[in-house]
DNA sequence: CCCCTTGGCGAC
DNA sequence: TCGCCAAGGGGA
């Protein structure tokens, strides 16, 4: 380009209306500044607080904190906080959020005016902000790495559609104005006492709703009893005693002038507690599903964002989900595994709802029809207190348990190690007499592991040495890994051509029962069953398979419930394989009706003697509770902090050297990890994973040094790959 | 000793 | 990508 030496012309930048600090001598290019393009210097820029502040979508961690852009004249009504825009950023052009207006700024450079407010409609709010600072802080995330789990992508035909819902006036004076009168208070009587019955059987149940209609922000862990909510007309009764009860803890935050957040494990949960809040009166409330697609999805986040229900429930994401006036929020399923975020920087909801709570001055009701040993770790620092119903309560709404074991069935003689033995084919047979029984088999599919018939070896798909299964009665095997047909299969070992089950699914659990119950309706509620996963069934007598999580409510309630191979539910070495056992047979015991209505469980099969305890006493507390003193004398998490540093060898030592807290005392390995997948390609690097522990209180200063030493690393683009995971799941 | 070229890296 | 800065070499 041209050479000529162009005149100074500062002013033409807004250099003198604008500059960083107001140093005596600026130096660098704020003094000798010459405008590479013409057209930079013909925009002015915004009269009033011209400096936005920005939190960009960038990558890598040492560029994770705001940068100041000029906001050019026309921007300065629209670039408000919260709004999306789109700013240069070296070579590129970057998405953002503006999260400030400013006067100056502390940038000593020149500073660079932004390219595009994508949207006036301000789709941060300043609560998410601090919610997704404090997240990532937590977990030695990134800001850009939260914001992108919290806010949907923008679509643009829902998002005129919505602010056009909203009138003229709110969408001008954005969403706190949208929001100034509060949750539909004209929806609610503010009668509350007689209203809150589900809770009455509680001891502090009832407290904690007043706590909540009078604005307060009680903390609490709730052990729902189980059972059906009685029917709110002539129907047969179909919601859950727990829906119910949320239902009416929503109804008092909102009759209290606030609104309610509402995080389930799946999105048949989000329709059960949708269910109970109409029947509880409360119809303002939107759905936030991340499996519904883009446009409902923003539709549903932006009616939320706008105030324009009292209520939000939704799946895991939904725990971002902007709510202004939030005076509750409740994690229904605590224990089930979809609510730990699969992407950076894996925050769990309860621990999201939990920083919430605190940020937001909002209630928290944590439920689930187990314990997890995270909950019982709230309860013992004393952060929440506990909600349950007394001992002779719990008796009398629950089902009685039996636990039909090898050794208490050696009476019976032969049959009593089968599948299914005399005992629990009596009880289904007897159960069928008055209505519905559910079966419950942990694994999903027809034969999902098989071995040779002969000598027992497990059979292994001849290309990738995948476990082999059978997904139907009559095709042949299949590898569970790369999903070749292994036609003609013949044992490495001794040769033999048939096969015998090792595990049983649910669709051949449904053909054995079709068998043992001639006559008998067998319905499957698997992910595998060609119906798919069924949420309610009728009332009539049938035989009802399911796996774990699956299990569909039955008008009514269940005669009896069966759980069968107990053992490969608690067959696992995780550490939370016993309060996970517990949780699936108490999600399904909450099915069946009390124990003074006929209500039966049996658990069938060798399970652990812990939770098979903590089954038949109905007690997920008290194995909890046992866990977490375990937990503590072996200083596991949650009585420590740990974070998991997993990648290639050089990499995970250079960032954990240059921890801080890294010492002999605090890191465990690093250690090779045991390729579980197979991967593509040849031999890759190992991976190591190392993981560093440190006691509670320095939780936080651990996930610092961890964000600061990626940020090293990131800046001196050190080669390979590195995770960093605090509290990873597979240590909880 | 100063100026100009060159390479690396930070990026508002 | 783009431009700043630091380092280094060559010329005065």
């Amino acid at each position: 380009m041209s050479d000529i030496p162009e005149p100074e012309q500062p002013a033409l930048l807004g250099l003198d209306d604008v500059p960083g600090p107001r140093k005596d001598a600026p130096k660098g290019r704020a003094r000798s500044g010459r405008p590479g393009k013409a057209a930079l210097g013909t925009t002015p820029v915004a009269d009033e607080l011209p400096v936005a502040r920005v939190v960009l979508d960038l990558q890598p961690a040492h560029l994770d904190r705001p940068y100041d852009y000029l906001v050019p004249a026309p921007m300065a009504d629209d670039a408000r906080p919260g709004v999306r825009v789109r700013a240069r950023f070296g070579p590129q052009e970057v998405a953002g959020y503006v999260v400030e207006r400013r006067e100056t700024s502390d940038h000593d450079g020149r500073l660079v005016p932004l390219k595009r407010v994508v949207s006036a409609d301000p789709v941060l709010s300043e609560a998410v902000l601090r919610l997704a600072r404090a997240v990532a802080d937590r977990y030695a995330g990134t800001l850009a790495d939260v914001l992108r789990l919290a806010v949907p992508p923008r679509h643009a035909r829902v998002e005129k559609e919505v602010l056009a819902g909203l009138g003229a006036d709110d969408a001008e004076d954005g969403p706190a104005a949208a929001s100034d009168a509060g949750p539909g208070t004209d929806t609610v009587s503010g009668a509350l006492p007689g209203a809150v019955s589900a809770w009455s059987a509680y001891l502090g149940g009832e407290a904690f709703c007043r706590h909540l209609l009078a604005g307060e922000a009680p903390r609490a862990v709730w052990t729902p009893l189980p059972g059906l909510a009685p029917p709110a007309g002539d129907g047969p009764a179909h919601v859950p005693h727990w829906a119910a009860a949320v239902a009416e803890a929503a109804r008092a935050t909102i009759a209290g002038g606030r609104r309610v957040l509402i995080v389930a494990p799946d999105a048949r949960d989000v329709e059960r507690v949708v269910t109970a809040l109409g029947e509880a009166g409360v119809d303002d409330v939107v759905r936030l599903l991340a499996d519904d697609g883009p446009a409902p999805r923003y539709r549903a986040f932006l009616r939320a964002r706008h105030g324009l229900a009292d209520v939000v429930v939704g799946t895991r994401a939904a725990m971002f989900a902007p709510v202004p006036d939030l005076g509750l929020v409740v994690l229904w399923g605590d224990g089930e595994d979809t609510l730990a975020e699969p992407h950076a920087p894996y925050p769990h909801a309860r621990d999201v709802l939990a920083l919430r709570s605190d940020l937001e001055g909002a209630a928290y009701l944590l439920a689930s029809p187990g314990r997890t040993v995270q909950a019982q770790a709230l309860l013992a620092s004393g952060w929440a207190r506990e909600i349950a119903a007394p001992r002779d309560v719990v008796r009398a709404r629950a089902p009685r348990v039996r636990a039909l074991t090898s050794v208490e069935l050696a009476a019976e003689g032969p049959g009593a190690a089968a599948r299914l033995p005399t005992a629990a084919w009596r009880a289904a047979r007897d159960g069928l007499a008055r209505g519905p029984v559910l079966v419950q088999v942990p694994r999903t599919g027809y034969l999902p592991v098989v071995a040779c018939a002969r000598c027992r070896t497990a059979a292994r798909c001849a290309a990738c040495h995948g476990p082999l299964g059978m997904t139907r009665p009559t095709a042949a095997p299949q590898c569970s890994w790369c999903g070749r047909l292994a036609g003609g299969w013949r044992c490495d070992e001794c040769g033999d051509t048939r096969l015998r089950a090792v595990r049983v699914g649910s669709d051949r659990t449904a053909e054995e029962l079709g068998r043992a119950f001639p006559g008998t309706t067998v319905r499957v509620s698997a992910s595998s069953a060609p119906g798919g996963v069924l949420d309610r069934v009728g009332a009539q007598p049938a035989l009802v398979v399911a796996t774990p999580g699956a299990e569909p409510v039955a008008d009514g309630g269940y005669a009896a419930a069966l759980l069968l191979d107990a053992a490969v539910s608690t067959a696992g070495t995780g550490l939370a394989t016993a309060t996970e056992a517990l949780h699936r047979w108490l999600a399904a015991a909450a099915l069946v009706h009390p124990a003074h209505a006929g209500g039966q469980v049996l658990l069938v099969g060798d399970a652990a003697p812990t939770p098979t305890g903590a089954l038949v006493r109905y007690d997920p507390a008290g194995l909890a509770d046992r866990e977490l003193t375990e937990r503590r004398e072996l200083d596991l998490p949650p009585a420590v902090r740990v974070a998991a540093v997993t990648g290639d060898r050089q990499a995970v030592d250079a960032v954990v050297a240059r921890v801080g807290l890294a010492g002999p005392d605090t890191v465990l390995g690093p250690v090779e990890l045991p390729d579980a997948e197979p991967r593509r390609g040849a031999t890759l690097d190992p991976q190591v994973r190392a993981v560093l522990r440190v006691p509670l209180a320095q939780g936080a200063e651990l996930a610092a040094q961890l964000r600061a030493s990626l940020a090293v690393r990131s800046a001196r683009r050190e080669g390979g790959t590195v995770r960093v995971q605090v509290d990873p799941k597979e240590m909880l």
